[in-house]
DNA sequence: AACTAAACGAGACGGTACGTCCAGTCTTTAA
DNA sequence: TTAAAGACTGGACGTACCGTCTCGTTTAGTT
């Protein structure tokens, strides 16, 4: 129990920070997205902002976090490439849904700060990463997929491919990239009759 | 050939910026390659790079584009595997060698600009894929591969997974990386009834 | 007499914040003299400070005061020109002793607000400004200098002098300074006919 | 001749940022006079005021010399009793004509700051003490005082007595006070033998 | 002995201004 | 006539304090 002294922290000013940080992330784009322009939107001195968050990134972060993090939901429709396919489209909708601003501007700013990008990998990457291990941890577990697959380098070929879509923008992403991306995925690693070799 | 009148472009002043960025950019990071400080490296005015490049990515792409775009080997060693491995082993030296910095650096102002992400994406980035592509492409014509691959789909895989690692740094960009990718995505594709091979 | 039922006013902590006041302005100097250097350096909430003083001006007048307006002396020695220079000495042994910063902080002060230059100039200006008209006065009942002699004007003239060094510091403030300014001002308003001498 | 390349100084900017300086000083007074504030009222950039003066009291400083320092004359009457009025009258016409808020604001800043406190002494004030100390010893020429006059004594005691009046503001600046000071200061150091006149 | 109310420490708050850095533009001299 | 280079306007940075506020705590006097 800490029950520190003082004026207690004012939730009121935080929920109006993060919810600047969405707005004019939304609607003016990343170049916009100053700590002055979020001070003023939310009303808020800046001084306030830079005594709870290290930096403009660690903010977006958490502002992403809020609304991405509650729940990822993990798929368990019986096979792998069902599995595959719900989980690329939820992260796909939510990408197109808004996402994907934030997602740009984190990847971004992870480029530019070691440490945030440690941050980053913890707090975003990281969670998506065991989940869509675990999708292809239970799917070995039903002896779907060949044994001693390397679930990480899977899981690096899934989520690169959508970033790489995301952060380069050379073709939609949506729900055909989705299917044939799952499609080959889990074509690649499925059990075959005659797959003993290799 | 138009022969202008007046002060020649000093090629000295330019080859002075480019150097100064890729110096700066090495050494000090990303965060510290300004123009100001590239100006002031170079021994060269400001208005003088703000003339010669829209922004300083740009700068930054030539840069790259000037020491790294000279040859993208194409490797014809007689199977997909191997010329993916040899492609893959190439492109992470060359990453881990140094142009792993301007990458990311290019990465992150592509995001920050619509235009400059096309200018990236047509000066790098599909010169890349043009490359990989053909790999793909060769190997379907010598029959190595299932016919009618989504070539662009496995290309966003193998980049993807690349640029997933460089970008998020969870892991490391090594040879042994590039063997089980190479093994997965060839492994994946492969026609079933010479699978048994490699 | 108004018993008010509550806690107490607490002497320490008033002590504490004269104190670090005194203490920070001899060491630091007038820039670093914030209310929050005070507060900190006397282990006190800030609040604490508002709630007794209108200014951080006035807070330090009441430092100088509760020091230097115990008493002060008003000599008499039987002549202006002895009373004069023992004033003056004093004086300024006072100032080079300490109260110099103390004066030029207050000085300073109460030219950035005239409510405060009022404050200053009742709870210390006047007090000097009465002792030496006395000493003017008394000499003038002893027949010591001409009639109707302009008194507050000579004080404007030593008090004057006194200021103009302390404030711009072209030259030192020191006892040859004292004996010339008594001197001078002695003998000019003395009677004539005994003016001879001095 | 050096001739220096590159865009020179705008004279423009120099001339809206002293102005802007004087406007604000004159109508919102010392407090409200920021960096801050000159940059906006003055349509310049903060940067432009930094590089041409190490500090706002410096900048006050130019201000008030380019309108007072034209000219500081030096009255020459026949009698040092007719001088030193003249002289008086016209410091105190300048004062309170407006100056008086330029000499507040100057003296308070000078206390804050050694280094500017004698930029402030060779720039403004010893210009003043050099007439004022001119009138004493062309007196003195002319065999009008006593030889051998303190005469630096002498012009700390007028001066101060100025000072002191428009720092303490106990007793208005006015011709009643110069004439009082005129007379006392040249009654005293009067010959004897001809100190009957004036 | 319990209650009341004021003053206390701590510290977060909305703000203002600071002095700096850099962006991108303008204007002059040099080639 | 173009290049080069310094000075410009301007915006945001991150920091220091301001003066106010809300807490939980402490300390008398009152009941």
């Amino acid at each position: 129990m800490t029950a520190r002294i003082g004026r207690p922290r004012s939730e009121q000013a935080q929920t109006a920070i993060l919810q600047a940080a969405r707005e004019l992330l939304q609607e003016k784009g990343g170049a916009a997205l100053t700590i002055e322009a979020i001070a003023q939107h939310a009303g808020v001195g800046k001084p306030t902002i830079y005594r709870w968050w290290p930096s403009l990134a660690d903010l977006v972060l958490e502002a992403l976090l809020e609304q991405a993090n509650a729940e990822i939901p993990v798929p368990a429709l019986g096979s792998l490439s069902k599995d595959l396919k719900a989980f690329l489209h939820h992260s796909i909708q939510s990408i197109t849904a808004g996402a994907g601003v934030h997602l740009r501007y984190l990847m971004a700013q992870a480029q530019q700060s070691e440490a945030f990008r440690e941050r980053f990998r913890e707090g975003f990457v990281s969670r998506r990463r065991a989940v869509l291990s675990s999708l292809f941890e239970q799917a070995a577990k039903r002896g779907e997929i060949k044994s001693g697959p390397d679930v990480p380098l899977l899981v690096d070929m899934v989520f690169g491919a959508m970033w790489y879509r995301l952060l380069v923008s050379h073709a939609p992403l949506d729900d055909a990239f989705a299917d044939g991306l799952a499609g080959l995925v889990a074509g690649t690693i499925a059990m075959r009759s005659d797959s003993t070799s290799e």
